[in-house]
RNA sequence: GCGGUCGUGGCGAAGGGGUUAACGCACCGGAUUGUGGCUCCGGCACUCGUGGGUUCGAUUCCCACCGAUCGCCCCA
């Protein structure tokens, strides 16, 4: 029988969890100093939601979905990304009427994605993201750049490289669809079977083919950026000079497509340019998606926003070296001989705890030699040793583990005690 | 979906067709009957992923399966 964890999903144990305390804190703080909000949608949607919002062509829905019927027969999906579920939820809840505008919300929470594990890259991995809605502002792209990359800035990251690109509005897509369609069809046989699919479905995506990525109709393919009409170029100019402006470097990458179609407009991911890091260096991504709230049945809003990836959050800490500032050790830790004196235990730290003060106490009947040693290993700054003389006279000895002093302290000051030196 | 590598105690890791499966860390006990971190001594794998085959004999060779891991495609 093999009970351990389906394939692609991990346990994180304490020695992970604290650091994930530590980084889950750390950006919704930062989601609030930019004056988000959280939002908490279902870890499963309709699988219709999917389809439509993320889109039927992309390799997400076509080969990716965690899908299965409920025993309603209603077919559901483990989500696999948060945007799709943020703007089911801004349409459902008719959000565009509420008092703040644009709906500047985050989220925190599990995605899934049916796919080969390897490194960074897991069925079940952690989403962190903000969505801004109902805003055609350029400098709202901005701001939703900035922010992402002061997701890593915060935790001491500094090996960034953050590309963006257009895809345009819809007529310019339109037009640029047009012409990559016009360019390619009379190589199509020349290409690798997915682009010849593509060349059907959604064009764009060929640009993001890295099996013919060396082929010669790859090198002069139009590029959308000259495909950009008047608005879309000025849009695209606009959110460049507020980067500028904000000091932000950025690179222009024109074959940055992204996998997703909701994306029109401001599109783009921040990679990790450390040393040593995996094949995959993709932190987090996103893009602007003005069609979309339309898409879902709800009013001509329109939004963007990005999500990155805890997993590889933590790789690139790795591959920095950089050490997060995680939970140190106890207060004190009671080391007791004799049954009497574990009544007197348990009294004690009851008490300690109620105080404020971190303290645990041995379950083991060890000796006492190994309870202080168990005492070391938990960090605790001080010992209270309890023993049967201890209980006859209500004084028990504390010991500091830095130092070695020992002083004898009545039981009722114990708290009293400890408590005025930490 | 395709390819590479790997699978020995709680962890890391050596070994290699023949009978006690190194070593390190961790853990437990003792030296030190109630005071830790150092040192020394001792203990700790009926067994080498699972199943089958070759053999007098397999953890070691062969096959299959399972699992892990890395990479391709694509992405967070």
């Amino acid at each position: 029988m093999n009970i351990n964890v389906p394939r692609g999903t991990e346990d994180l144990l304490p020695e992970d969890t604290q650091k994930w305390h530590v980084i889950e804190e750390r950006l919704k703080q930062l989601a609030e100093l930019y004056n988000y909000q959280e939002i908490r949608t279902p870890i499963f949607e309709r699988t219709e939601l999917f389809q439509r919002g993320v889109g039927d062509t992309t390799d997400i829905v076509q080969k990716e979905m965690y899908t299965f019927s409920d025993r309603g027969d209603r077919s559901l999906t483990l989500r696999p990304e948060g945007t799709a579920s943020v703007a089911r939820a801004y349409v459902q809840h008719k959000l565009h009427g509420s008092e703040h505008q644009p709906n500047k919300l985050y989220y925190l929470g599990p995605m899934f994605r049916y796919e080969r594990p390897q490194q960074g890259r897991t069925r079940q991995f952690t989403q962190f993201g903000i969505e801004a809605i109902g805003s055609d502002d350029p400098a709202v792209d901005a701001e939703v750049l900035a922010f992402a990359m002061e997701c890593y800035q915060t935790l001491g990251l500094k090996s960034l490289k953050l590309v963006i690109n257009s895809l345009g509005d819809k007529e310019s897509r339109e037009a640029h669809r047009q012409a990559l369609i016009d360019h390619f069809k009379p190589h199509e046989e020349e290409l690798c079977t997915d682009c010849q699919n593509r060349l059907e479905q959604n064009p764009l995506r060929l640009l993001d083919c890295k099996v013919d990525q060396d082929h010669p109709t790859m090198q002069n393919a139009p590029s959308i950026l000259d495909y950009l009409n008047d608005y879309s170029l000025n849009y695209f100019e606009e959110v460049k000079k507020h980067l500028d402006q904000m000091n932000i470097p950025f690179v222009v990458d024109e074959t940055l497509v992204r996998g997703l179609d909701y994306y029109t407009h401001t599109a783009f991911e921040i990679m990790s340019e450390a040393e040593g890091f995996g094949s995959i260096t993709t932190l987090s991504g996103g893009g602007r998606y003005n069609g979309l709230i339309q898409d879902l049945g709800g009013p001509e809003k329109s939004g963007i926003g990005f999500a990155l990836s805890i997993e590889r959050l933590l790789m690139a800490l790795d591959a920095e070296g950089v050490t997060l500032d995680t939970q140190q050790g106890i207060d004190c830790y009671v080391i007791t001989m004799g049954e009497e004196a574990k009544y007197t235990a348990s009294k004690l730290v009851y008490e300690l705890r109620k105080a404020g003060i971190k303290t645990d106490q041995d379950y083991l009947d060890k000796k006492m030699k190994a309870q202080f040693k168990a005492a070391d290993r938990y960090k605790a700054n001080y010992a209270v040793i309890i023993g049967e003389e201890e209980v006859q006279s209500g004084v028990v000895n504390i010991k500091s583990l830095d130092d070695g002093n020992q002083k004898s302290v009545s039981l009722s000051d114990i708290v009293q005690e400890i408590k005025s030196t930490i």
